[in-house]
DNA sequence: GCATAACCGAGACGGTACGTCACGTCTTCGA
DNA sequence: TCGAAGACGTGACGTACCGTCTCGGTTATGC
């Protein structure tokens, strides 16, 4: 099989699929080792790749790992239910099923833990997964606001700073339910959840 | 009537200025290393132990981690501030003062990673640090009772489960705040959580 | 003063049957594991005794070891069997046996290959076991001289010189056959061997 | 037609000098430490080698000391001394110096003992030691036959175990000498014993 | 007859080496 | 020119024994 360029470059070209399949090797072996017992070696067996080119295309195990769960996150919806508080609840639920799949839990806060004392690595967390998901927040509120449901924005800055704070209180509380207390973030406890957050953000401020 | 005296068996009995001097070599080893570069290698010459020492104790760096960290959750204190809001910012402060201990900040999320794939890892947290810690919420609650500023408890079930939800919602929110958006869990920051938990709970269910 | 009076002695006295159990357990422990996986630990537990009782004994495995060996030497019995070759022929069929002994293999070259580095082991390897053992050659040296096989000793000292001679070549030329070679030490063998041995002893000076 | 040229295997061939290295250092720590407190960790150390190299390469410290000591015997030479007796008192000689080498003495006897448990072990001194050297005998014999010393050779079977025997006695007799008995293999010892060898071996079967 | 003193078992202690594993780098060959 | 294969130095792992040291408890003699 011949490449797709043979013209653009000299020498060997590199593979295309390799960085789709090493994502899927890392994901496959988070599911199966976790991520303490997770290594490159393996990752690169399972990828048909050798250990060489990993090292070329990531720094190290932490960001490697930060790509492969980033993308599951990228699955998630804001479903249009009728109601904030149903909106609410169905994205939640993506979340909390997120967050039992072992190469998420395994990976999510192993990363987050190391990112404590790696800046880089805090801020590729930042980019490619907080902030890419606030979108969620973001959608959510005004598909609210236009039902009426919350109160319009007056101050941008006071805007960005209630984005903030719900996702840090929604996805917080997800995680610590499923992962610190170890109970599921069932639909009896979302909706509790919900009234809480929901009347005490629909106060006027 | 004791039997489980540990003054009984026979041997040479442990020494007991070891404990203390090894969990504090590991907070110390957190400090400069973080959880992943934390050898038990290190911490036992820190400690001036040998090697042998704490593997006769801990099962693993994963347990010695969590004991040295739940030692520094015992200090948190309710403070009687005149009002649940202030009780609650005081405690909260102090916890986000807690989390931002390098100690804390490279342990405590390290530990919950690797306890999604650990069961009697969760059990052990849960036991000596969530469960301890919980204690917290049910002083708050029942001074803010007396007081009048929270409806008084109904079921006990019910209560249990709201006990659950407080602790889920506030450490959730306080860890995302701190180590995963990055951001200070300081006063205004934790003044506008506050009044959106406590509108949500103070409400009549 | 009196020194060598044990029972003088206050206190309790050593315990008189644990000595043989240690040396039991020692060739038991040499049989199963060989003597380089021969654990003092684990020859105390087989001895049902301390393993500091072995320490108030014994300096180290090496003399333990010589100790347990050095009894089985003393089974060698020279029988009558009328003739020099044939008193020969039983002596070295018994030692063979005993060189085929798993006790006996691992324990002896072991030590000796220790004493290449420790005088005062090879001192106690001589004393227990070769010096002991000699008896066997000028036993029956005499006995063939008496039957007019060897022609009678002349100078003494030229006589020790010829009892070491053949001490060496005997235990030599067997030892070599059975743990070098790897060959059985049997009676053709045995008998193409005095053969050559005693054809040059015999000869006059 | 070689098919097992290590030259056309992928990877990274493995290093030419290390082996001869290694192997150099081990005689160096015999010769300090003796066998049993030579540790593979200080002999990769005074290789300027990582402790894995050795395990890629070596099983255990005991294929290890065979191959070092191995190496030892092929500066054997047999002299052209004019006759059969001088000839083996040339090589005896060299022998017997060879003994007394720290890094010989030590090593030889050691894994001697050890193979009495391991099979594969005592094959490997046998192929790389006892048969190799054997051709000192070999060339000794038919030089002899050769100036008429000895019988020419009839039965090729007989013959086979003649060799064996004499190698035995030989070196089992030396061995025997320098290493338990702990006296000097020196000229006049060796005349004595080539004397009582040579009468045996000389006179028809 | 009862204190004294050496013994005993048990087992924790500071060490040291083990043999394995993964790291991240490097060298070689083949495509 | 890139990628696979794999050897390399490094360093931690968790285990096993070492030889020493407390412990509480057990015999013997000798005052």
């Amino acid at each position: 099989m011949q490449s797709r360029t043979p013209a653009s470059r000299p020498g060997r070209p590199r593979s295309a699929t390799a960085d789709a399949a090493i994502l899927a090797a890392t994901r496959e072996a988070l599911v199966e080792l976790g991520w303490s017992k997770l290594t490159l070696q393996d990752v690169a067996m399972r990828a048909g790749v050798a250990k060489t080119t990993l090292y070329r295309r990531w720094a190290g195990k932490n960001e490697l790992v930060v790509d492969a769960v980033a993308e599951l996150f990228d699955e998630l919806r804001l479903p249009d239910a009728g109601s904030l508080a149903a909106d609410i609840e169905g994205v939640v639920l993506q979340f909390a099923a997120l967050l039992d799949r072992p190469e998420c839990r395994s990976g999510l806060m192993a990363v987050v833990a190391e990112s404590t004392r790696d800046e880089p690595l805090r801020e590729r967390i930042r980019a490619s997964v907080v902030e890419r998901q606030k979108r969620l927040v973001v959608e959510g509120r005004s598909r609210a606001q236009a039902r009426g449901e919350l109160p319009p924005e007056s101050d941008p800055e006071e805007s960005a700073r209630t984005i903030d704070l719900t996702f840090d209180m929604v996805a917080g509380a997800v995680v610590h339910r499923t992962l610190v207390s170890g109970k599921p973030a069932d639909g009896p406890w979302i909706r509790s959840f919900i009234r809480v957050l929901l009347l005490g953000l629909s106060a006027p401020a």
